[in-house]
DNA sequence: TTCCATTTGTCGTTTATGCAACACATTGAT
DNA sequence: ATCAATGTGTTGCATAAACGACAAATGGAA
């Protein structure tokens, strides 16, 4: 595992894997797709399967984070600063995730799908803070991207469960303020 | 090599090497293709391009065969005798292959192509002949197929001389008495 | 021509994948 | 509840593929 991530034998297969339980979970519910099914799709060996993955759960959360890291990608954090565009621009990046997740998987992802944006957005706020505020102590800026991610996530669950009042821009505009103040008084 | 054809690996190897060639064959001539672009096309390494091809040249072979016996799949060669209408559904396969290859790959090929149709079509007669005559020697059988694959593979390159006359189904056909009563009276 | 860069085959070593077998859990049908 | 079938996670060994290096061949440009 040393620079495992280079070998493009670990790519073929980590690729070849995660588009097999893609392609599964559109004609499955997660439930009901073992490691086997996984692997006979893909044509490779199942203990190849354990070789990059401790079990499926571990998949999953890998999958997951993947396909939010490319809604996330669109998004250029080198130049954006924590700022009411990008939070505006994350925001719409994870509601825009979920309508593509909740569409294309079945039930029973919900948690695992929770867990997977909370912290993603914990370490992309904190990865932002840590480049606005070089001078600040480290485990306030990590308590802070704590409190924003689950604030950030919170939001995102609200909108949906009121969807239909508002854009997902316009709806997380009336937090900036709080945002806002609160990032530049940490 | 004992069972090689079977082993997941080599099997994916080689298709991502023969469709790259494929691709580049696309963007170049044969002449200008190199190993390296393929194996980098292909993400491979060097060396494992070597593993399953002698040479570029062994590649171009494979491929062709490949690509033609695509095109013969669609016959059911189980089922079919060597009578007229497999007669014509081969030949039809032959130009239909000739005419997706003058289209897809650039010059150079000619000689390699005539060679890998004529041999497969001496394999197939081959074949066909076997199941049709049983009782025939093998010898006999084997120089029949090759006057009839010189033959048909002939009967394609004069097609193609004065390709606007006729369709490939009815040029064939004018032969095929010759062809049929040959094979009967082997 | 000479020089320099690129490609070609080949080799030895390391690493990833395939495969068969195993004990154990889970499931489903009777 | 039982039994058979299927899935899980793991192991040891076989083999394909990656990697780096090498000498030789090829091919342009000066």
């Amino acid at each position: 595992m040393t620079q495992s991530k280079t070998d493009p034998r670990v790519l073929r297969t980590r690729k070849l894997i995660m588009d097999s339980f893609i392609e599964l979970s559109g004609k499955k519910e997660f439930k009901d797709i073992t490691v086997k099914d996984i692997t006979t799709e893909a044509k490779i060996n199942r203990a190849t399967f354990y070789y990059h993955f401790e079990d499926i759960y571990d998949l999953l959360d890998k999958v997951l984070s993947e396909v939010l890291l490319i809604n996330f990608n669109s998004i250029d954090f080198e130049k954006s600063e924590l700022n009411e565009a990008s939070i505006i621009d994350i925001f719409v990046a994870i509601t825009d995730f979920q309508k593509a997740i909740s569409n294309r998987c079945h039930r029973g992802y919900d948690e695992t799908i929770a867990r997977i944006i909370r912290e993603q957005l914990e370490i992309i706020f904190y990865g932002m803070l840590r480049k606005q505020h070089t001078t600040e102590e480290d485990e306030s800026l990590r308590i802070t991207a704590v409190i924003l991610s689950w604030g950030v996530y919170g939001a995102s669950v609200e909108w949906r469960r009121n969807r239909k009042e508002s854009s997902p821009e316009e709806f997380i505009k009336s937090a900036i303020p709080f945002l806002i103040s609160g990032i530049e008084h940490v």
